[in-house]
DNA sequence: AAATAAGACAACCGCTCTGCT
DNA sequence: CAGCAGAGCGGTTGTCTTATT
């Protein structure tokens, strides 16, 4: 089926290229630029076929490309993108000056995925392994999680550990709490009891068509609207946006590709950069950060209103959305004040494991050359 | 020192998308 | 509008290097 593969019989070289090739090509393409890469081998007397050109030039001989280690800040900004983007090695790549797509995706595959797998993190969801959290079905299913859960959270990672499992980062019983009410949801028929969060708010509704619980897990379903409690918004053409917040119902964010490439500013702020999500397990809370970094919690005071200002501290990110509902692996107590606990991370990452983007709360530096409202612009390009 | 395993990354394969005729 | 070819993309494989036994 379909036409004949780019690489014929025709005594086509394959496999790795000779530092001659490379010359040949390099050659080539700066006396000629690469327009047609099928003609291009001919042209240039290589024994390849045009579509191996094209990837050798794109991924190693280009001039523009940085080779090396990748750094903390490149490996940060890749989580980050992937827990929006996805697999989208090539949108994620754009973003990243001087690296290819297949670069960034061996490294995800041989480095970044295992990393996150060991700390118990899915790295399709980016959220934690629920196969390893439904450990807790070795233990009293019924009053797991009606109780309160601490010793219960250590017993799991005692369990895990006799069992041979990583011990996920110091589990948050309140994460446990969700992960098993999840799950033993997820097990049942559809029940209108599931479309309701733990206040009984009904998202089962048209009004409602969305479910913070399920989203923690079923990352990848789009859904309409990724603030549902913002009941108003405004834009204006200064880029600040400002929205009440209904505080009676949490307020989780939700990023996915689609409402990347299609961002409706009547819906959603005009920059996210000095938004924070949080998620301490049973309520989603959402901060922000003023203009001195302190971290603010407005998700507990009613119709709570912020504004999300780009010019107040630029390059300040705080979405990656799915990450945020990762256990902490030691929770310090920021925010003592409200109906919900603040944690941020203690940097525990080890020198060459950094994780400390894994915790309860992360922050995220974003890299300057990462301007976030030109990548959603970008996006509606 | 040799054998084996694991890690890293370049390259390939097959599919989809897009533009041209 | 259909068919074709070029280009791009994501997944997978192959090969080389490094670490371990």
């Amino acid at each position: 089926m379909g036409r004949a593969p780019c690489c014929d019989k025709n005594g086509l070289k394959k496999g790795p290229w000779t530092p001659e090739e490379d010359q040949k090509l390099i050659d080539y393409i700066q006396k000629h630029g690469f327009g047609n890469w099928r003609t291009l081998p001919k042209n240039a007397g290589l024994q390849r076929c045009g579509k191996s050109c094209r990837l050798r030039w794109t991924n190693y001989l280009r001039p523009d490309i940085k080779r090396g280690r990748f750094s903390f800040e490149e490996e940060e900004t890749i989580i980050q993108l992937h827990s929006i983007l996805g697999n989208k090695w090539s949108a994620i790549a754009a973003r990243l000056p001087g690296r290819t797509d297949n670069e960034i995706k061996n490294y995800w595959n041989t480095h970044i995925r295992k990393r996150l797998l060991r700390m118990g993190i899915d790295p399709v969801t980016h959220s934690p392994r629920l196969d390893l959290l439904d450990l807790s079905s070795l233990f009293n299913n019924s009053s797991f999680y009606h109780n309160n859960t601490s010793s219960q959270a250590s017993q799991m990672n005692n369990m895990s550990r006799l069992l041979g499992f990583q011990p996920l980062v110091n589990v948050n019983p309140e994460l446990i709490k969700l992960a098993t009410s999840l799950l033993s949801n997820q097990r049942q028929n559809p029940n209108p009891s599931l479309m309701q969060d733990f206040q009984g708010n009904d998202f089962n509704s048209s009004q409602n068509n969305f479910n913070p619980m399920l989203q923690t897990t079923q990352i990848q379903t789009p859904i309409q609207n990724p603030l549902p409690n913002c009941t108003s918004m405004t834009t204006t053409a200064s880029t600040t946006a400002s929205m009440t917040m209904d505080a009676t119902r949490p307020c989780v964010p939700y990023f996915d590709e689609a409402q990347l490439m299609e961002p409706n500013f009547e819906q959603y702020p005009t920059s996210i950069s000095n938004l924070e999500w949080q998620s301490n397990g049973l309520e989603a809370s959402f901060g922000y950060y003023d203009s001195h970094q302190t971290f603010m919690d407005p998700s507990f005071s009613d119709n709570s209103t912020f504004q999300s200002n780009i010019s107040g501290h630029s390059n300040f990110l705080s979405y990656a959305p799915s990450v945020m509902s990762t256990p902490s692996s030691s929770p310090t107590p920021l925010n003592s004040g409200s109906n919900s606990t603040t944690y941020v991370n203690s940097g525990s990452g080890t020198e060459d494991e950094p994780e400390s983007y894994c915790s309860g709360m992360i922050k995220f530096e974003m890299p300057d050359f990462l301007d976030v409202n030109q990548f959603l612009l970008a996006q509606t390009n």
